[in-house]
DNA sequence: TGCCTTCATGAGAATGATTATCATCTAAAT
DNA sequence: ATTTAGATGATAATCATTCTCATGAAGGCA
């Protein structure tokens, strides 16, 4: 038998938490995503933004990261399968990478100290070419 | 001139939070850590457990690593430079890693992509030997 | 050993992100 | 149009972490 997937309705704020992810291009944290949607006039409860996200990110619609302040943030990437990130730290700049050697090498690391069901996260984060510059 | 660092105490407190460090090989939280030193007649305040862990951090002698679920957990490593972990998410177990593929793939991806003052994050979890026995 | 200055401690309040409630609303099927 | 399983959102509840500030105690020095 299949697992019954509970249906999926189609809402003014599902729609409008979607298209406000298809046009930001770094990640945002939920109350960002929150406050600027209720400035552009779409508003959306608080919980509802969180409740979506999660749903999305399940779904494996968007992507989360936890920022370094520990906070989750949420982007909707063009890289459709499994990928890393290199984020400005200063202006949220967002680039997508895949690295056949990490891959390799997460999967050689694990068989090495006997361990199974590996998973890995790796983020990179730094000043990206125009905010180094300006950082002179 | 040097940089004026204020001078640290010895306390019972932070003594108590090095010893505990000390014996423990796995990532403790803030609050385990509190919790366990209490059981173990050595109360200390939670909010010097805090302040001791982070300036413990700051000062290299611990690993600070952001759990799943997103909470603050330390550990004081045998390695002393740089280097990643492996972590069984069922009990915990800790292998310390150090990857020179790793460190030199995220330098290359930098200088690639324009980024400067690049830091990477890369932890694996997984079930370690006797976990992934026990799960079968 | 007995002060003194400065740093350290901790109980409790404050913060802030995330989650839980639950009465009310509504998409979508019939 | 009616019905119903989902969805929403104002609000309260959680919970880790930080802040306050009155009190305690290292460590230097006389
Ligand atoms: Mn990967
Ligand atoms: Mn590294
Ligand atoms: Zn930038
Ligand atoms: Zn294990």
């Amino acid at each position: 038998m299949m697992t019954e997937h509970p249906q999926r309705r189609t809402t003014r704020q599902r729609i409008a938490i979607s298209e406000f992810l298809a046009h930001a291009d770094d990640f945002r944290t939920a109350q960002q995503i929150h406050e600027q949607l209720r400035a552009g006039g779409d508003g959306v409860g608080l919980a509802t933004v969180y409740r979506t996200l999660q749903t999305m990110t399940e779904a494996g619609d968007v992507d989360m990261v936890r920022t370094q302040e520990g906070e989750s943030a949420y982007r909707r990437c063009a890289t459709h399968g499994h990928h890393h990130h290199l984020v400005c730290r200063c202006c949220g700049r967002t680039e997508e990478i895949t690295a056949k050697v990490v891959e390799a090498w997460a999967t050689t690391i694990a068989a090495q100290h006997g361990f199974t069901d590996v998973t890995h996260d790796v983020e990179l984060h730094g000043l990206c070419e125009r905010c180094s510059a300006a950082r002179v």
